[in-house]
DNA sequence: CCACGACCAATTGTTGACAGTTGGCAGTAC
DNA sequence: GTACTGCCAACTGTCAACAATTGGTCGTGG
């Protein structure tokens, strides 16, 4: 039961160096300390790496269809940065699903998954008081993966878990544009409270409400700023090169 | 303007290896040319394609990201099989997305595009008395896709997309055992009808419904059939060398 | 007859080198 | 001064060979 179990570092080591990258690319942009637009140089990233061109590609490739990079056939792999409309519309899909998530978990939570989601209610509201905006997002995003992941559908799960990944750092950036943590920690309390009460049908539309929120400020002028340097007065419309459907 | 107009086959040829490797299997799988469950060998796939291991790893990479294949690490790739449960679980998603299509889309339908809806349905209604299962369900994907993309969410788009691509041939599998190809058909016309009502909360319900049907009759054990020589009885619950997220 | 261990063929993972394309830059003509 | 043409460096795309791991099989010992 070491640090050093081999039952535990043998899968490790056996790991494919493919799937090591990517987990570090995809870990590296979610973090941000990759930002969005920045190019991705196979030899360079190999180099700083230390392995072959090889399977960063295919570690490329996978981390484009994940949808956080983008590959232009021959310039090179560069971090998606998503538009502003993009951006709202991942919303909208995230709202879909959360909301069919949540119909679906409220009458199957166990009592300890109630208890989790208390907890994290009250470490919610106390990081609010403080201010750790951080903090705040983090068990913000472990709530509604809880509730997602208790719905019992693998499919949702792995669909939202791909959009919120898409979403990425953008989420928390434009949550502080909405109304405040406080009122956040507040609309999560009384989500808490219809799914207490059984009520899913109560509890879904408050959390499309809930969701609603920056979703609404976003189109405001005002977001524009976390959108950094980014063109979004007018895209090409009929550019496909990205992903895949 | 030829057919061998070099504006137009220029950029079919500077498609990269990977990318013409990636649509090729891709269509074989969805047209189940390639059934689940088939192992892809490197080696061998590579050679009938006329290319080197390179690019097909990189599809097949890309492939599994996208659900269609799945990669046991040192042990080959093999066409994705779906559990009857991940079925019903996409059934269940694909419902959600299409009734957040429906509810965008009605308001900002033109009227070429009801016009083509118009033309999808009395299509269906024609196969449908013919027994044409197979031209049936291609219009009915068209139909379902009409709406989804004429909801302007190109991230909502992008979802459904590779759900459906996901759920490939056991969706016109599964529908055979639906009530009947007419009852279907009925079933469109109502939506439409809502839709050109105007009412997208009714043509929403509906279309939930219209999806839910299938969904009933795939817990039933009639419905074994189409799950071939599936084992879904139990499935380990925490073998996590899917895809990703 | 069964269990255990070492070998082996087959397949995947990884690498380095080669080939082709791209965009930029210098040079020249107008 | 501007636009065009030809080169060039850097990068990605592709390939074939090498290395490592897997699962099976044969042989041996109990």
């Amino acid at each position: 039961m070491s640090a050093s179990d081999p039952v535990r570092d043998a899968p490790l080591d056996n790991r494919t160096l493919r799937e090591q990258v990517f987990d570090h690319l995809r870990e590296e942009i979610l973090s941000s300390r990759l930002e969005p637009g920045t190019e991705l140089s196979e030899v360079a990233l190999a180099r700083s790496l230390g392995i072959s061109r090889g399977p960063l590609r295919e570690a490329l490739g996978q981390l484009t269809a994940a949808g956080l990079v983008t590959i232009v056939p021959r310039r090179g792999a560069v971090v998606t940065r998503l538009t502003r409309q993009e951006f709202i519309d991942a919303y909208q899909v995230r709202e879909a699903l959360e909301s069919l998530a949540l119909r679906l978990a409220v009458p199957r939570l166990s009592v300890a998954e109630k208890a989790e989601l208390h907890a994290m209610c009250e470490a919610m509201e106390r990081e609010a008081a403080a201010g750790n905006t951080t903090r705040f997002f983090e068990i913000n995003r472990d709530f509604h993966s809880l509730f997602v992941h208790a719905s019992g559908n693998r499919k949702l799960e792995a669909v939202h878990a791909q959009l919120i990944a898409q979403m990425g750092r953008l989420m928390s950036k434009s949550a502080e544009l909405r109304g405040g943590l406080q009122q956040s920690a507040a609309e999560h309390r009384a989500i808490l409270e219809a799914i207490d009460a059984g009520d899913a049908e109560l509890a879904a539309r408050l959390l499309e409400e809930h969701i609603e929120v920056p979703q609404r400020v976003l189109h405001q002028p005002s977001a524009r700023s976390i959108f950094e340097d980014q063109d979004d007065t007018d895209q090409p419309p009929d550019e496909e090169w990205r992903a895949d459907g």
